[in-house]
Parts: C-alpha cells; sequence; structure tokens
RNA sequence: GCGAGCGUAGCUCAGCCUGGUAGAGCAUCACGUUGCCAACGUGAGUGUCGAGGGUUCGAAUCCCUUCGCUCGCUCCA
C-alpha cells in the first residue's frame, strides 16, 4: 500500500488524532501550552492498554519482580545523590555571531588579544548600531581577522557596509568568553534548569524548594531498602514503576514524542556483582541467580523486544542502538536502545541500562543509610548492581498510533476507487475491542437484539455500540479508531434463515472479511483473540 | 533560546497582496430512506478569523506585541 510522504504523513497522524480524540493539545481553548498534550477518549484508553499490560508483563506474571508507586515531589537531596541538580542546570552561552550553544563550562579557554568594537555605521545609509561586541584573535594574528568577524557581525544586524566603531584591543588570558570556533563574543552565561522547580510549604521560601521529578527510577533506589524488607525476595529481583515525570525542555518538538510532562515505565532489575555471581553463562531461556551483568543486560533486552512484539511492533519495525564507550554515562557499563521509525525519524523509545551500583551507592552516601544486602547463599554483604529497562509511555503510544496508520485504496462495487484509513492496533492495546451495529436501526427488532449483544460483551471487553447511518459508514469510523472487531446483527440473527438464528456476522479490520459466528460462541472468541 | 514559515468552522483549506465586519469540501446532529463496506433526500448548528494592542469612519486583511505549531540550528540527564 502507498504511503503519504512524511511530514506529510506526520501531519495525517496529528490530525487523525485530533479527529478521532486520540491527543488534543492541553490548554487548547487557551492558546494551548508549549510542550503539554491531553489524550482523548480512544488515547485515553490506549494508554490505559498499554500500561495495564506493562505492568501484567514486568510484575503480576513474573515472580521476581514487585511494583511501586511513589510520589511525584520527593526530598531535594535525591536530586543531589542522583547529579540531577547539577547536571540539569548548566549555564549556556550562545555565540552572538552563529547562535551556536555551548555548555558554558566546556568552552576551552582562550588566550589572545580581544578587539572591542563600541558599534558601526553604513557611511552610505547613515544606519547605526550601539551594540558593543568583541572578537577575540589568536597571538600574532592581526586585527584585520577580528575586524571581519566584526563586520559579519553588524552586516546581521542590517549594516550592510559597517565602519567600525571605537576599537581598542586588549589582552586576554584563559578567557571562556569566545567561541573557540571563531573568536565571537558569546551571551552571559544563562541557567538553564530542566527540572521543575516548587515550593512545599504554603511560604515560598529557598528552604522549601523541591523538584518534580524528571525520572521516575530514583524513588525505586531509594525505597530499595523498604521494599527489600517486605517484598520477601532475594537478590535478583526487581522493582517496577510507572508514572509522570517532568522535564523543562529547552525546545519541545515532534508532536508527543518529547513532551515536558510525560510517562515512563522503568523497572530496575537488581543483581549481584560480578564479583559475587559466579557468572555462568547459560540458556539464555533460563534466567540464572549467577549470571553476571552482561547476562542479564542481554536478557532483559530481548524480554523488552519479546514484550514489543506481544505488542504488534515487531522486531523488524525496531532499531538497535548499542551506545559506544564514549557515549555512556560515566556510570554506565552499557546501554542499548530500543528505536522506532518515525516518520519524523528514528527515536528512541526505551533505553536498557546496566547502571553498575552507582546509584544505591549514591544514595548511601547522601543519606548515610546502607544500602548492602546480604546475600545467604554466599554470605556476601554487598550493594546490588541494576540492570534499568527505562521506557518512555508517550512516544510507545506515538509510535504505536505511527504504525498502526494505514491509508488503504478500496475499489467499491460500482468501481469507484477511494481511500481507507485504517489503524491497525494490535488488539491487545486496541481502544475498542469490538463495534456493534444493528444492519439498520429503523427496525427495532434488529435495535433490540444488537443491544442485548452489546451487554453481552460489555462485562468481557470494550464494545462501541453504533447504529447512525449505513453500516459500511459505521465500519470505516471503526476503522480510523482502530477497533478490531465488528459484530453486526441481520435479519438473518433474528431467524429469516432458520439455521442461522442467532449468528451474527463478525467482520475483521484488516482483512474486511466477514465470518459467521453463534452469539454464543462470541464471547470465548474474542476473548481469544484480545488477549 | 536563535532564524524562517504558518495560525480562518470539528478536519482540510480559500479569502489577506489591493481594508467595507467569512466561504467551500468533508465531518457532526435531527428526520426520512438505507438488507453489509464512507449511498441518498430534507433540515440544522458552529467561527470572539490564535490572543492582546495600534492605525483607520471601518481590520481576517496593514503595523506592533504575545501565545501556539512546523522546519533548521541548539538542547536531549
Amino acid at each position: 500500500m502507498a504511503e503519504p510522504k512524511t511530514n506529510e504523513l506526520m501531519e495525517k497522524i496529528v490530525s487523525l488524532c485530533k479527529r478521532r480524540g486520540f491527543v488534543f493539545q492541553s490548554s487548547e481553548i487557551y492558546g494551548g501550552i508549549n510542550g503539554f498534550w491531553d489524550y482523548g477518549p480512544l488515547g485515553a484508553e490506549l494508554k490505559r492498554n498499554v500500561k495495564d499490560y506493562w505492568w501484567r508483563a514486568m510484575t503480576q506474571q513474573r515472580d521476581d519482580v514487585v511494583g511501586l508507586e511513589a510520589t511525584i515531589i520527593m526530598h531535594p537531596k535525591i536530586w543531589e545523590a542522583s547529579g540531577h541538580t547539577r547536571t540539569f542546570s548548566d549555564p549556556m552561552v550562545d555565540c552572538l555571531l552563529t547562535k551556536k550553544r555551548f555548555r558554558a563550562d566546556q568552552i576551552e579557554p582562550q588566550s589572545g588579544t580581544a578587539y572591542h568594537y563600541a558599534g558601526a555605521k553604513d557611511e552610505t545609509t547613515g544606519k547605526a548600531s550601539d551594540e558593543a561586541y568583541s572578537v577575540l584573535v589568536p597571538p600574532g594574528k592581526p586585527p584585520e581577522s577580528a575586524r571581519k568577524v566584526a563586520n559579519q557581525f553588524y552586516q546581521q544586524r542590517g549594516i550592510a557596509t559597517p565602519t567600525l566603531l571605537g576599537e581598542r584591543s586588549e589582552q586576554v588570558k584563559e578567557s571562556t568568553r569566545y567561541n573557540p570556533e571563531n573568536g565571537s563574543l558569546v551571551t552571559e552565561p544563562r541557567p538553564f534548569n530542566l527540572m521543575f522547580k516548587t515550593y512545599v510549604g504554603p511560604v515560598e521560601s529557598e528552604d522549601g524548594v523541591a523538584y518534580l521529578r524528571p525520572e521516575t527510577a530514583q524513588a525505586i533506589f531509594v525505597q530499595f531498602k523498604n521494599v527489600l524488607a517486605v517484598a520477601r525476595q532475594k537478590v535478583p529481583f526487581g522493582i517496577c514503576q510507572i508514572g509522570k515525570a517532568f522535564r523543562n525542555e529547552i525546545n519541545p518538538r515532534n508532536f508527543t514524542f518529547r513532551s515536558r510532562e510525560f510517562e515512563q515505565m522503568e523497572l530496575e532489575f537488581f543483581i549481584k556483582p560480578d564479583e559475587v555471581a559466579k557468572n555462568t553463562p547459560a540458556n539464555p531461556e533460563n534466567p540464572q541467580a549467577n549470571w553476571g551483568w552482561s547476562e542479564w543486560h542481554k536478557y532483559w533486552v530481548e524480554e523488552r523486544v519479546k514484550w514489543y512484539e506481544s505488542i504488534g511492533l515487531d522486531r523488524n519495525t525496531l532499531e538497535f542502538y548499542h551506545q559506544p564507550a564514549n557515549e555512556l554515562a560515566h556510570y554506565a557499563k552499557a546501554t542499548v536502545d530500543i528505536l522506532f521509525k518515525f516518520p519524523f525519524g528514528t527515536q528512541e523509545l526505551e533505553g536498557i541500562a546496566a547502571r553498575g551500583d552507582f546509584d544505591l551507592k549514591q544514595h548511601q552516601e547522601y543519606s548515610g543509610k546502607s544500602m548492602e544486602y546480604l546475600d545467604e547463599e554466599t554470605k556476601a554483604k554487598y550493594v546490588p548492581h541494576v540492570i534499568e529497562p527505562s521506557a518512555g509511555v508517550d512516544r510507545l503510544i506515538l509510535a504505536l498510533i505511527c504504525h498502526a496508520y494505514h491509508e488503504e485504496q478500496v475499489t467499491d462495487e460500482k468501481g469507484a476507487v477511494e481511500t481507507r484509513v485504517v489503524m491497525k492496533f494490535h488488539p491487545r492495546v486496541a481502544p475498542f475491542k469490538v463495534g456493534v451495529f444493528p444492519l439498520l436501526k429503523n427496525k427495532p427488532e434488529l435495535v433490540k437484539k444488537a443491544m442485548e449483544v452489546r451487554d453481552l460483551l460489555r462485562p468481557h471487553m470494550t464494545a462501541f455500540y453504533d447504529e447512525a447511518g449505513a453500516i459500511g459508514r459505521r465500519y470505516r469510523r471503526q476503522d480510523e479508531a482502530g477497533t478490531p472487531f465488528g459484530v453486526t446483527i441481520d435479519f438473518d440473527t433474528l431467524g429469516e434463515k432458520p439455521e442461522l438464528l442467532d449468528t451474527v456476522t463478525l467482520r475483521d479490520r484488516d482483512t474486511m472479511q466477514q465470518v459467521r459466528v453463534k452469539i454464543d460462541e462470541l464471547v470465548p472468541l474474542l476473548l481469544s483473540k484480545i488477549r
């Protein structure tokens, strides 16, 4: 089937999301608020299904993972221990000429001669700028190179043929105020705090400063001892959590992909340090308590890929990025990103990191509380290491929507070709599982029977009843909502052909094929398809 | 944050240049019709033209500010 081009495709998807009620812009009637999105009726069902299914797969169906639900606002010292207070508030500077942005502390100190200018004037037009500007040139280079850069600067400000005013020079040593690439002055360092700040208590004072969590993981680490004490688990075991996190992104982009308020699904899986584990490679299907971090890391990557497959994102729709050593965070031993090919580019859905014992050690140090675990089997005492599969819920929802979106050319019986838009969600995550339709709405017997069928299905699955308009139109509406099955009550259901009494047609969203099914068999049949 | 473009009905968009207080298609709702894939008929509704301010007798249209969206740069623990 022909798919539209990328930008066009993304626009169609955004449009459908609004039209059908998957995603709305937050606070839209007030003009919207950048980086925040709401889920409409269909989106809310979809997201709930995805989270429920993750929760079921990660903890309810495993012996070795337990759940946690922690608060969004936590003790501010947590973010000092985790490093977020430091790394999330780097002062940044921009090059005044190229606008390129640097971390202020990462600019290589420069020495040389700085040429300062008070402004510039265009002798022919009379246009002038009194904006001060400076250029640093390396020792021994003539002032002409500084003037060239300064000319560019003033030309950008609308002075076509600038005459530089008030030039004076100065020797500078080890300055970080200039762009090392072109010598241009940079802006004053400006703080960028990526954490949302708030105040605990009614009085806004610095004592009460707190942050909305920028990730859910830390909550798990700080509750590690409590969970350990009650969960009757032995290392290796995991703690998982689903919850909101907040980042004051400089520039939210790509629909819901990078939002300022978003939801994460995270597992922290605690394992033995390699010195304690015997590090016995074994059958990957059969996890071993004594696996080292490398085996566990591979195991969780595979587990997660299987999970994505189970909701319809086949392996070949994903890409895998093994972060090279120079990109790894200093505490990480390995990170594998699971990526999805979005229309706007291939982007990360989940990162699976082997984080060593960094996080627990940090909290041990900052809180003064021991994070050690007594391994009864080996009698060893250690701070467990951790494997962290961390997924973004909202970007996964977006991936599912993009993946589900299909346009198909359909030829009707009159030979006219039209486009069918169909959202091919996996039945497990589809917002509605089944649509129930009376063939005609002006026949009370059909309507009555259809309502009975709806009521029969409703305790088991989300069922959408629709009687408005022609039957084909109702099918197409459900195609756009991604409802995988349609049940139609017709005259045969009522016994027009006696052998078909109490049977209905069951339509498959993707193939549009219909089969006749006994009403009695509907619930078990559909349940087998949506679980 | 910087640069460029854009913002008109639920959606897609015309109108803007050259000011005279808004339109199309689709969608929605009601009634009728409809015997399985966006049929048809009749009728109905909707816009503070993104917001605020200015110019003008008069602003969707011109100017300024602001918010939002898209793209590029930047950022991305």
